[in-house]
DNA sequence: ATATGTAATTAACACTGTTAATATAACTAT
DNA sequence: ATAGTTATATTAACAGTGTTAATTACATAT
């Protein structure tokens, strides 16, 4: 292995280590927890040596969110897999991203807060090979296998697809940030709510 | 008029003058634009003088929220004034807060942000006088509406209620950071949505 | 005129993200 | 081994943020 080899390696496995320790912080003091000089104070490093890995805070940001829709995606990955009937597998996606997102709050709220410029326009998204991306047309597959197997009323599958995003979105944030309003009956509400939006686009 | 009230008229008034830059900065600049020396600037005092009319920049926050919502809900009467169909009421006013959102971004922005402490517990957020709260229980009104005329499958009228709640905030929030995500055409998905939502929760 | 209470200000604290300039360490070529 | 080069880390600083304690200016009441 090359001296410049083993260089990138190096950086590499660092800027893994920064990533451990900045999301070690969003799990343990939250979101509004976080700050660059905190995460710098605890890699024992000055703060703008993380912008040697990172080109800002955003981009942080951004890493971090890949991760975690990585991990959301081998889900995804393996509801499809073991679930037969096309529409179960919509409503089991749809409640495992809603109970993702409920977990894994603060992580949630990183993906959310990121500027929305890190994904560019539509074309660049779809273009692009984020985890965001993987995720959202994996839903759309799933939507369109609805759609095939006429089960569902034909119409635009993305139009569908983004439905579905929107309402497990309002569902997290609105439990995430007004914590109280639902009274801890989220998973009743989430449930209704997904019957409901399936029924609606059934035929 | 006695000295002491003419002090609280004055107070009340500069109290006003306060909220009104505040609000021109939100449309003008942006909720990020925001800030409180930004505000002092504007008003021609020290940051300091706001705090003898506001406690601290959420309270502030949460004056904002409260006339944009008020506003909002002199529209909802209005809607629940003119259309005689219940569902058909309750589709408008639905399409209306997406609306609303949409086209207010920032203040919707300011709603959403502020900390869920100043409404407190639903217990406190039912008893308090917010608009938040006026708005929340004309949507409720709607809903029983629509169920006792029959048209509506007979559920929890809290549980449809929040559904609805969820699914405009989800469109407005995803609208306003995922701009490019639907490309425009949000009215399209909003409809859509709306549409197959009261198809759902339709008997 | 003096005392009282309110309102506004200055200065400061403890933070934030980020950058330019500088020092240090590591590797390359002579 | 030494000199030159490059990558990496650090210090110091900038321009902000919300907020508070201490202090001054001012209008009112005695």
């Amino acid at each position: 292995m090359g001296v410049l080899e083993k260089r990138a390696k190096r950086k590499e496995e660092f800027r893994r280590e920064i990533l451990d320790s900045a999301r070690e912080i969003f799990i343990h003091d939250g979101y509004d927890g976080f700050s660059m000089r905190k995460l710098a104070e605890k890699i024992d490093y000055s703060p703008t040596t993380i912008y040697n890995y990172f080109k800002n805070k955003d981009d942080l940001l951004f890493a971090i969110c890949e991760e975690f829709l990585a991990n959301f995606f081998d889900e995804l990955n393996h509801i499809r897999s073991v679930s037969p009937d096309p529409v179960e597998t919509l409503r089991k996606a749809f409640l495992s991203l809603i109970e993702f997102g409920l977990k894994n709050p603060n992580q949630y709220k990183v993906i959310f807060f990121t500027k929305s410029s890190v994904y560019g326009t539509h074309e660049e998204f779809v273009q692009s090979e984020s985890m965001a991306r993987n995720v959202y047309f994996t839903f759309k597959e799933m939507v369109q296998a609805c759609i095939k197997a006429g089960r569902f009323r034909e119409m635009d599958e993305d139009v569908i697809t983004q439905a579905l995003a929107i309402t497990s979105h309002g569902l997290v944030t609105l439990t995430l940030y007004r914590p109280d309003h639902l009274k801890g009956k989220s998973d009743v509400t989430a449930r209704s709510l997904v019957d409901a939006i399936l029924r609606g686009y059934q035929k």
